[in-house]
DNA sequence: CAATTGACTTGAT
DNA sequence: TATCAAGCCAATT
């Protein structure tokens, strides 16, 4: 086996893993990933996820500001912010948020198991 | 194989 | 606190 996912379904795969009213910046899936500076990577791959990949929760992925970024579609931007507020997540008067409230904080072991089993089933 | 591109981050101003 | 410039990375051309 060792069907090795590319950096882009391994983005997938642990994004899909983050829990409902939960998020984390582009910098940590890197990082969480083994990749301590790929956060524009990150970017990258979500920025191409298309109708196919749907399932995946991208608006759980945001900047380390605490602020939603999309960038040329305010429209999307907009559509984030709803989806965060929907999972009760509170925006302040500046359109930004408290990161450290609702940051995902998986353990490695965990983060290990995800893509371990995302992996297996693309096997299958 | 070199250049280009972005839903990023950080440190300096 | 708000801007700016430089790094850093995978995928595309």
């Amino acid at each position: 086996m060792n069907t090795r996912m590319s950096f882009n379904e391994q983005v997938y795969a642990l994004v899909r893993a983050i829990p409902h009213g939960r998020v984390l910046n582009y910098g940590r899936v890197a990082m969480l990933l083994g990749v301590p500076h790929g956060a524009r990577a990150v970017g990258w791959a979500l920025s191409n996820l298309t109708a196919n990949d749907r399932g995946v929760p991208w608006w759980r992925v945001v900047s380390a500001q605490g602020r939603v970024s999309i960038k040329g579609a305010p429209e999307s931007a907009f559509e984030q912010r709803q989806r965060l507020e929907a999972e009760g997540i509170v925006f302040d008067a500046n359109d930004r948020f408290n990161l450290d409230r609702y940051l995902w904080t998986p353990d490695l072991p965990e983060v290990e198991a995800i893509l371990a089993q995302a992996a297996g089933d693309q096997h299958a």
